[in-house]
DNA sequence: CTATTTTTGTACCAATCGTTACAATATTAA
DNA sequence: TTAATATTGTAACGATTGGTACAAAAATAG
């Protein structure tokens, strides 16, 4: 029942994960195929004869970047605490990710809208799909607490939402390119403060 | 008095704008010498000659970006309007720029510090430069709305500062990488409105 | 076993990369 | 006019680009 012809010596959900990281500390254009080659150990046949191309390749890191990065951001803003220590952990989560792997990059698929989305329409695609469905977690977060009444605000829970998406998105870019852990509390106390009241 | 030699064919600083444009458009990796040679104008031996390297002529345009980019905001932020109006008409200003011209690319600071700023100091110095001015423009916005009472919050005018550079920055890439007016629309709505009350 | 199928590594492709070399050109100083 | 100087366009540099060709290798089906 298993396929006809020689076995792969890799899996391929492993090779995109490390060719996630090659894309996302060099980004597209500054990555090269032979620097896909050199870190996945692949050789120019098999990466070809996978992937197709290293467009199809991007393709499938930014699916896969996606996929792990809304379901982890879901879990957050959907666990059962109070809803300002679920924004909170978002900004944390962030913050980890922006800070501690000194080789990788911020958020990639940031850096890949940024790079690439006006002028590449799947990525286009797939930030807005995360995107999309980001909004909707904090959507429902803002309406929980508007009912609730831990958020007193005459906002809707859109806005608020929109809000927050938009500084969490800032956040996240002045993250990378200042490297300024003041101003990232700041920005974090400022935004959940906005929300919550002081 | 004039120095001697044979003369420039071209003026240094229109030069540096078109250059702009192109690493507008495609980045810095994504941008050849040769597009730059094209779109200027310029051979090979002028541009060489001129700048020295396709780094040196990316920190002009990037240097030059920053002077405009920080004066018109400035000028913006020190109007002698209200407060809400002074910010409402920032987020205008990037508004047009990010929908109006079409072959650039939102703000051209912004890419750079995402595609470079941790792997090159040139680009992290001057994304900082101008993130400290900016923010400070804020801030004085801020400092002048709790005085007069246009803001009524129990937050500090650095925390609302860096409140509404986060989400500033965040609208931004969202401009670009989502082309949804209507989230835009939003997000200005919502920001505004966290500081100054619905 | 043999035939078939798939993956592998390597050699190679034309095109392009950022940069340099350099002679021709155009100016000023003397 | 001549010497000195700076800019120009063109040709070329070795290195690298994304991608292909293809034979050797390794598996299964019969």
């Amino acid at each position: 029942m298993t396929k006809r012809g020689r076995p792969r010596e890799f899996e391929y959900s492993s090779i995109v994960d490390v060719a996630m990281k090659t894309f996302w500390k060099r980004g597209y254009e500054g990555c090269s195929t032979q620097d896909l080659c050199n870190d996945t150990g692949l050789g120019k046949g098999s990466l070809y004869n996978t992937f197709g191309s290293k467009h199809e390749l991007y393709k499938q890191v930014l699916e896969r970047y996606h996929e792990f990065g809304i379901k982890a951001q879901q879990e957050l803003l959907n666990a059962p605490i109070a809803l300002k220590d679920r924004l909170s952990n978002l900004f944390e989560w962030a913050l980890k990710e922006d800070f501690e792997n000194i080789d990788q990059n911020g958020c990639l698929l940031i850096n890949a809208g940024v790079e690439r989305a006006k002028n590449d329409v799947m990525v286009q695609e797939i930030f807005s799909r995360h995107i999309e469905l980001l909004k909707q977690a904090i959507e429902k977060v803002m309406e929980e607490g508007l009912q609730t009444g831990e958020i007193s605000k005459k906002q809707t829970a859109e806005e608020l939402a929109s809000l927050f998406l938009s500084s969490y998105y800032g956040f996240r870019v002045l993250n990378v390119s200042m490297q300024n852990r003041l101003l990232s509390e700041q920005i974090m106390k400022g935004t959940l403060e906005s929300i919550f009241g002081a």
